[in-house]
RNA sequence: GGCGGGUUGCCCGAGCGGCCAAUGGGAGGGGACUGUAAAUCCCCCGGCUCUGCCUUCGAAGGUUCAAAUCCUUCACCCGCCA
């Protein structure tokens, strides 16, 4: 069943390194095996990049094995350096504070935490780091570290070249071993998750088990995501593609997935998806037999978006998009229908005893450009759009004949940008 | 501690007294082509009450009719020497 596990992973392409492959795999058939992963609040929010590792967690746990699910509270506080060139900026204590609720309440999504045989468990950090004295961390744990190898990391020697390292982000990879040397201890947890950048500081966590405990536990890193065109996976124009509905809204969410290149589909189902393998192999054909259907990109969307946000949330914003992006004329949609696609959208409302204002006020208003300049550009550029319909004219007003149901416009900038008006 | 170099728009990087909102590249945006894809081609890319005005070239002062460009001080970065 486990090494069904580790071939479904392998087969994913979700398994970058791993300490001694056998070794595992033997443990992981033996028995139910504690594991977990630290999500460090850098931000108020997930967002899709952290989505691999927290589904590969999933994947373990639903394999029968038990996730340890680790916030970050105390190393969120120092900064892990790992993959940057630059020193973070320390965060304020209560911003970190909220950050780490928000966090816990969005990976309570992703796992079972009821189940009888193998519930997850939450942790933070801070519990156990906290209560320690500056004297007792450096004679208790900071002796068995040894500088030498400190320097030696990826994470530090890279930021020696580029312009230094303070001694907080130095100190880093102490702190994640200490977390996995308390999780062993306390939970007998004997394997570590992670995205490869965290193979130092996994590493540097089973060094200390073996010398405080003579124990032995493991590493399993996970590749970092990456787009075929060489771009930053999980990034838009707008920035980060977020967990939580309030920084990127469900139709937004769903529209990132919808959105993937054909290049990528294939690697995103197998990484992303749940479905089994038979059911990713046929819809990856289907990318290469009919590309422009999309087939692939509706699943791989649907499937994300219902997961991350409810099946009701996803039923909805799937409606607004056909609807939107439908051939026929929005008229024709009911007024219901209507109503609900655009409430997935940026809004702006009105008076009806307004003078309904330009089309490009309007716009720079819903926040779908940056500036009434940016909006006037658009126009110029016959990007520009009422109802589906193009426009022109920088000056241009939307009459009260344009309203459809009597109280809607609906704008957009270029293809696929859409924003709606309401009159009240 | 000494000497030298640097800090320019989202990023990289030209400019070195007026012709500079500032060359070029990347990112981003619009159009064409398509499939709400990629590639390609064309165009745009500080803001505004837009034939003009306002704010930008590390910060603050100063010289000048006029400064991103010259001077002074401050801050940070990077080399070389000690």
């Amino acid at each position: 069943m486990t090494t069904e596990l580790m071939a479904d992973l392998e087969w994913r392409g979700l398994i970058a390194q791993t300490t001694d492959r056998v070794a595992l795999l033997k443990d992981l058939d033996t028995a139910p095996l504690k594991f977990y992963i630290g999500f460090d609040p850098t931000a108020a929010s997930l967002h899709v990049g952290n989505l691999v590792v927290i589904l590969v967690m999933r994947r373990f746990q639903l394999a029968g094995h038990l996730p340890i699910a680790l916030v970050g509270g105390a190393t969120g506080l120092v900064g892990d350096p790992s993959g940057r060139n630059e020193e973070r900026s320390l965060n304020d204590e209560s911003v970190v504070t909220q950050w780490v609720s928000n966090i816990r309440g969005q990976l309570e999504r992703f796992l079972d935490f009821d189940s009888k045989s193998n519930s997850a468990v939450m942790a933070n950090n801070l519990d156990w780091t906290k209560p320690v004295s500056a004297l007792e961390f450096l004679r208790d744990i900071g002796k068995h570290f040894s500088v030498n190898q400190m320097l030696a990391k990826d994470s530090v020697s890279s930021r020696l070249e580029s312009g230094g390292i303070s001694y907080t982000e130095f100190s880093y990879q102490v702190l994640q071993a200490f977390d996995y040397l308390e999780l062993y201890r306390r939970d007998k947890c004997r394997l570590q998750l992670g995205g490869s950048d965290q193979w130092g500081n996994i590493v540097a966590g089973l060094d200390l088990i073996r010398k405080v405990e003579g124990g032995s536990a493991h590493a399993f890193t996970i590749p970092l995501m990456a787009k075929s065109d060489g771009s930053k996976f999980g990034k838009t124009a707008g920035g980060s593609v977020w967990l939580d509905s309030e920084m990127t809204s469900p139709y937004a969410f769903y529209q990132f997935w919808i959105n993937t290149d054909d290049e990528d589909v294939a690697k995103y189902l197998k990484v992303f998806s749940f479905k089994d393998r038979g059911e990713i192999e046929r819809l990856i054909e289907t990318v290469n037999v009919n590309p422009g259907a999309r087939e692939a990109q509706r699943e791989l969307a649907r499937e994300i978006t219902s997961l991350v946000h409810g099946n009701d949330e996803c039923a909805k914003v799937e409606a607004a998009s056909k609807a939107l992006f439908g051939q026929g004329d929005l008229r024709e949609l009911d007024e219901a229908t209507l109503a609900a696609a655009l409430s997935q959208l940026p809004k702006v409302t009105i008076k009806a005893s307004e003078i309904i204002p330009t089309w490009v006020d309007l716009l720079a208003a819903t926040g779908v450009v940056d500036s009434k300049s940016a909006a006037r550009r658009i126009v110029k550029e016959n990007g520009a759009y009422l109802n589906n319909e193009k426009i022109s004219g920088e000056d241009f007003s939307p009459a009260k004949t344009d309203l459809i149901h009597g109280r809607f416009f609906i704008l957009r900038k270029g293809k696929r940008d859409l924003a709606s008006v309401e009159i009240v």
